[in-house]
DNA sequence: ACAAAATGTAAAAGATGCTTTACTAAAAAA
DNA sequence: TTTTTTAGTAAAGCATCTTTTACATTTTGT
């Protein structure tokens, strides 16, 4: 599953660490998930969204993977 | 997290025994997660609210918890 | 060029998600 | 009421997510 953290952290001028800080997160599992490294909880993701002022849907993309 | 799945499924006529087919998880999986009793995977919830034709916004209610 | 900040990565351990097997209870249908 | 279908629940095991600790590389600022 493709997201589009990355972008939208980079907008709104956010570090890894601090928008990891931000979820509550730890850097590593900020990075993990924005390098597609494995997908967040759903828990995180809608907190993950709401942090970056879009929806879940609109953060990540889905495309039937699996 | 609260969702409308029992309600979005049974407006479609599904029985927990299908619905949990058409997502290509077990029965039990389908249950807990309708039940609260945990909440589902990313890539579940994204195919679940497809099954059930709204997004994962509209089909699962996030309320902070956490 | 040098120092500092930011990003990428790894392994081990704990927490949560999903399956399998199996059994019980409630609801629908006959 | 009896049968059949649907729904609820539990324990063990494997898979995936997240943390912790730690170190390497790349980028930014001076």
């Amino acid at each position: 599953m493709k997201n589009r953290i990355a972008q939208l952290r980079k907008k709104q001028r956010y570090s890894q660490a601090q928008f990891a800080a931000a979820a509550h997160v730890t850097r590593q599992t900020s990075n993990a998930i924005e390098n597609d490294k494995y997908d967040p909880s759903l828990g995180l993701a809608f907190h993950l969204a709401q942090i970056l002022r879009v929806t879940v849907d609109e953060l990540f993309l889905y495309e039937g993977e699996n």
